[in-house]
DNA sequence: AAGAGATACATTGACAGGCGAGGTATATAC
DNA sequence: GTATATACCTCGCCTGTCAATGTATCTCTT
């Protein structure tokens, strides 16, 4: 099943900070390994992609700067800040608080009716 | 910790049904359970409730009716229909899909940078 | 009797994130 | 030469959320 994106609203960009946690990179290849890792049940569409780096940027998680490829399409590099893995860890706790409360009234349903 | 609203979007209409799939209910009723079960971390704001079960309905999922009340205020009452029960299932699986996908994603943060 | 607070429903207009559609540019393969 | 992959970017629409506002009834306090 592949995943509706309605659902991931809200995460992108702490999928994205998650990614740069582990280095520099830039946004065509954090998709890429977002595709990867989810067997391609999930990857970014690219005006979300690039909005969501802009957000994140403006907010001081992230830097930017441009590679110095001598081939190929040039690439705009990422770096995550201490902001940004301060924000990491906040919205990580987050989603885990959130995702405790939807389980638990989404089992509800499961009671069903006792007539 | 509350419940950051923004992550619980997309769900609202799920939570809903999962109410509903226990016996009819009414709007101010269903919000109060979800406020009582979630130890008070969360409850819908009247606008997104009201207009959710307007999409629910609009949808085929739920059917409403005026209770009889002889005093107090008047109160729709809802009733999940064999769509709703249907439709509760398939969000529920998207959900736990959705869920896995971001745990794991997430989880990637963890991994740190080796240098 | 007046006022506050809880119950109960409903609508409007604004906002924010996601995304389809379109654009630019480079390199490789056929 | 043209198709495909890489790589970036922006505009305008869509959808779900929500603050604000309105209606009406009942109960409790003073």
């Amino acid at each position: 099943m592949s995943v509706a994106s309605e659902l991931i609203r809200g995460n992108t960009e702490t999928i994205i900070l998650a990614q740069l946690m582990k280095g520099d990179g830039y946004g065509y290849m954090v998709n890429k390994a977002i595709f990867n890792l989810t067997g391609g049940k999930f990857e970014l569409k690219e005006a979300t992609l690039y909005t969501a780096f802009r957000r994140l940027e403006d907010a001081g998680c992230i830097v930017s700067y441009w590679g110095d490829e001598t081939t190929g399409a040039r690439r705009r590099y990422y770096s995550i800040t201490d902001l940004g893995r301060e924000s990491y860890r906040l919205r990580k706790k987050e989603w885990e608080t959130a995702e405790a409360v939807i389980d638990k009234l989404l089992a509800e349903g499961e009671k069903g009716v006792s007539k």
